[in-house]
DNA sequence: ACCGATCTGTTACCAAGTGTTACCCGGGCG
DNA sequence: CGCCCGGGTAACACTTGGTAACAGATCGGT
């Protein structure tokens, strides 16, 4: 499982820091926000897998900003409040909270809702958490995961290299989901040691996304399956498939 | 969203009968189950949508039922039990429960997190969320909006850019009513969040109606559809057919 | 260790999309 | 008749992604 990238949201400054310092001692990207507008900000710049909402954010409401996220959001949200009554805690499920913490909190008990919301996001986005060896089959073609073979429509073999297995295999997990270059990068770098962490802004990615297009897409020019999200990334597109061997 | 079928969890016949009461009172379809073994049973009879799991079950343990049926179930599973404590608690999310309840539990709050669980399996089943796609049809032309493609009434297929794409959406979803160019702006920015609503008054927007016209308006010199409104804006000035696929 | 085949990242160039600017036209009005 | 205003649009600039080509890295066989 990558990194969590976690969004901490509370218009208290302390509070912030100390929470997006928790989370980063725990091995977690956290990203400080302080309202809607750079919730949004945020969901439309990149990948975000967790939002920690304050309930009481001075000017705005948690409650509200929750709601109107989930008018077109799905990325799981974790409330946090001071008021622990159940009329609250109701108030909070019903605008589509994942999960509602009263304060104070016990930070680990904070970590395993973390972990169990994302397990549960990713268990329902399909297989990223299972590590075993399994069969792909998406838009007619078949990829065995075992036998690192891709198999065409029409049953042409098609030999993957490494890092196109990989980019394959990381996009596999994540169907429909936007991944940006950092993520693919990242996802491609777990088998060797990480190099700098900087933003070698190289075009590695992109080339290698164009040669796992010209292997496995029908048509390069009108890609289907692997779909490029202008200024986020690249998507898988289609449904996938998968069987246990 | 479809009547919910509960699994009740319990091997306490009394508590069992309560809670399937409960649920039956308040519009779900209650299912009594005493262990792993019947569990799996109605999985594989039928659709079970959430399964209430108490964690005391005499001789089974809940915790343990949980991490098994985890192994290949991502169904989403609430346990209940008398146990409140952190540690517990953490015990439940560890294994995968989507949600801990303690009893004695507020029946509405129950009702909440029922909700509030089966919302977010709904969401994250992708197409719950996904963006209605259809079909328009209007003078002649179609308007795929899955595709993203439109064809002429003369059969040519016309590709349009994401901008050009979002335009149209706009307009299609208002037809007859004009827009104005703040409006269109914002209906066009939707995706990367764009800052202050300043000044700023480009002629964007008028350049890309252009581009518009000049794919789909047959005579952009004299255009029937996409009608200028001077003063105000634009207008969509036919009648739209839309299809459900 | 040597050699060739393959893999992989970088660079450079290209195409597409989009916003801005400047200039044009036409109509309403004095 | 000349002026102004609103809109159309050509031309340009800038950004982003696709990809060919090159060079260093890697790997396997001898």
């Amino acid at each position: 499982m990558t990194i969590p990238r976690v969004l901490v949201v509370d218009d208290d400054p302390e509070l912030r820091s100390m929470l997006t310092q928790l989370l980063q001692q725990n091995g977690c990207i956290a990203l400080p926000a302080t309202g809607e507008a750079s919730i949004r900000k945020h969901l439309a710049a990149g990948r975000i897998d967790l939002i920690l909402l304050d309930v009481m954010l001075g000017d705005e409401s948690g409650v509200e900003i929750c709601s109107r996220l989930r008018e077109d959001q799905s990325v799981p949200i974790i409330m946090i409040s001071a008021l622990s009554s159940d009329k609250d805690r109701m108030a909070g499920y019903a605008v589509g909270a994942d999960d509602y913490i009263a304060k104070p909190f016990n930070p680990e008990l904070l970590f395993a809702r973390i972990r169990a919301v994302r397990a549960r996001s990713h268990r329902t986005s399909s297989l990223a958490y299972r590590r075993r060896k399994a069969v792909f089959r998406f838009a007619g073609w078949t990829y065995d995961s075992k036998q690192n073979e891709v198999l065409s429509p029409e049953g042409y073999l098609v030999a993957l290299s490494r890092r196109e297995t990989a980019l394959l295999q990381a996009l596999l997990a994540n169907p429909h989901i936007p991944l940006t270059r950092q993520e693919i990068a990242a996802a491609l770098h777990v088998t060797s040691d990480d190099e700098a962490p900087s933003d070698s802004e190289g075009r590695a990615v992109d080339v290698l996304v164009g040669r796992l297009r010209a292997k496995i897409e029908a048509n390069p020019k009108h890609p289907e399956m692997l779909r490029t999200e202008r200024g986020v990334g690249y998507v898988f597109a289609v449904d996938v498939a998968t069987e246990e061997p």
